[in-house]
DNA sequence: TTGAAAGCGCTAACAC
DNA sequence: GTGTTAGCGCTTTCAA
């Protein structure tokens, strides 16, 4: 335990600064803040007091005297889905030039939670908030209504805003795929994914996905569920269950990448020929598929650029629709056979 | 674009839910924190007035006249590590019964970065700052030696805290595997990492690694970098690289599980016998590594844990001295030979 | 059990 | 270029 200096008995205050260096606090607030004219010899002053005393300003009463507070809110679901991540970087891309700081807040797939996330936010008094989804307890959806900053709901535009969207169409998504594993020539078609009620995003897929077979007159031979876990493993477990269970399954077609590799791990490991015996596609295109054996098809999630337009619209950097739909590319990978 | 509620030209306040409710703004206070005796009717009549309104505390007008901050300021290195998002985890489970909450900062291995945001976060007076690593700017450690509030440094002890460290020994981390490497007949052990000068954590293992091997007459036969990118292909890429450079190499230490992986998975590509030929080794065990075909010898970082610890210092809930260390136990797997 | 007054530490708006 | 004054929306304290 190393205490450089005493540690004060109440943090600095404007005054302790104004004090040490004779110019008033005012003054003090302005060469803190780079605001107004301040003559270089005074500036100078300020900043040799502030620096010596360490002090760091108060931004909570500052920001009650200002009515101005740099904090957006972010909303998201999971931290550890390996998406989310790289929506932040789209949104710090953005923010970083622009004086607003992104603040995480974490749901859990909970409505609950999110409600209560999204009240604690709100209280800070942020200029904006970007939450995933667009399925909202219809209390937190009054509340960003009401909010009176911008709100952008990210991911999905597969339904109505508060306010802003940008995203994907996942029932877009889910069709698309659907329609490149028929146009391939797979007929018995099995589905694998997470048993997450609220992940709204996955089960549009899902839809968009049976819509099209259906078109097609085809239905999905099998389905099987996970829930929690490590996705790689589950990925393996669930997909030796469908093999065996419907031997004669042609496509799987995972909810997620992670899963997605681990079933193409196992059907290697079992030595299926994939992707003639055997066609796997996953969702979202993460970077992990790069160093796969054989590269499993996919459909990107636009994670990134998603951040970077939520970050754009609330910045004001962009006078955007309420919508904005962004356009995965099937990538096609080694594991969708070639006709 | 669906507005339910007309939006209210400026954000409510207590103001209008006393008026709303023809209580006092006092009292209105009281129920809404739930603070002294109000009887059953005054509060009820002004619960609904506030849910009517929708209205939303001031948080920062409250935590100014309170001087009290319910946010604990949470300092990582990056969200995309995988073992980051474990550590979040390990703190909101304790944090979530005492009314504090977390709030994360990525500073991206910066020690610029890391000093603004946590110049950034001390500003708005959090009741407490966990911040990875013990290695910060002569500033920034200032700056956390004055807030006056707990300060946590986890992941690692080898060093002086500021105040508090959670986390385990890498020093001591690197030296046990090299011990169990060479425990195990290996002899020309090669290096695999990545290439980040503030990855003090990354750098010790490795120091203590090699402090061991020489310890035994050894030393690194061969050592690979690299930076950015899919880390699973890296690790292929990498471990090719060193394969074909160093032919007679018989184990590969790698700083992280995820570039492990991708080594392994290359290994069991060639069709090199594994762990009879080559060994390999990670560090972290992440749950990632369940899925794979052979499992990884690791250590674990003990992730969870250090972030529970971490938060219940913040939260008062442990009068730990100023060094805590967790002791992770090496995970053999099925990657090192046994004798 | 309820209310009134006095700030919390800062900044907007205006003097000088 | 610098200083003064009046709040920002709450909570603390004290009185009723």
């Amino acid at each position: 335990m190393t205490k450089s200096s005493p540690e004060p008995r109440h943090a600095l205050t404007l005054r302790d600064v104004s004090e040490a260096s004779g110019v008033s606090e005012m003054t003090v607030s302005r060469v803190l803040r780079n605001r107004g004219d301040v003559s270089a010899a005074t500036r100078e002053k300020v900043l040799e007091a502030a620096r010596t005393l360490g002090y760091v300003p108060n931004k909570i009463a500052g920001a009650l005297a200002s009515q101005r507070v740099t904090l957006v809110g972010v909303v998201i679901p999971s931290l550890s889905n390996m998406v989310f991540p790289e929506v932040m970087t789209g949104i710090s891309e953005v923010l970083d030039g622009t004086g607003l700081q992104p603040v995480v807040g974490v749901t859990n797939y909970l409505p609950d939670r999110e409600e209560s996330v999204i009240y604690e936010m709100l209280s800070w008094r942020p200029s904006g908030m970007i939450v995933a989804g667009l399925e909202h307890s219809p209390a937190a959806r009054a509340m960003l209504a009401q909010a009176g900053i911008p709100i952008v709901e990210i991911m999905d535009i597969d339904g109505d805003p508060v306010d802003h969207a940008v995203g994907i169409s996942h029932h877009r998504a889910g069709r698309e795929m659907a329609e490149a594993i028929i146009a391939a020539g797979y007929k018995r078609i099995a589905f694998l994914g997470t048993q997450m009620p609220n992940d709204f995003r996955a089960k549009k897929r899902l839809e968009g996905f049976e819509q099209a077979l259906a078109k097609a007159g085809l239905t999905l031979v099998d389905r099987e569920f996970y829930s929690g876990g490590s996705a790689l493993l589950k990925g393996r477990e669930m997909t030796a269950a469908v093999l065996s269970r419907t031997p004669d399954v042609d496509f799987l077609y995972y909810s997620n990448d992670m899963i997605g590799a681990g079933g193409l791990l196992y059907c290697l490991a079992q030595g299926l020929d994939v992707p003639n015996r055997i066609g796997l596609a996953g969702f979202n295109g993460v970077e992990l598929l790069d160093g796969l054996p054989r590269k499993l098809a996919t459909m990107d999630a636009c994670r990134t650029e998603i951040g970077r337009k939520a970050a754009e619209i609330i910045a004001g950097k962009a006078s955007q629709g309420a919508k904005v739909e962004l356009f995965p590319t099937l990538q096609t990978g080694d594991t969708i056979r070639v006709r």
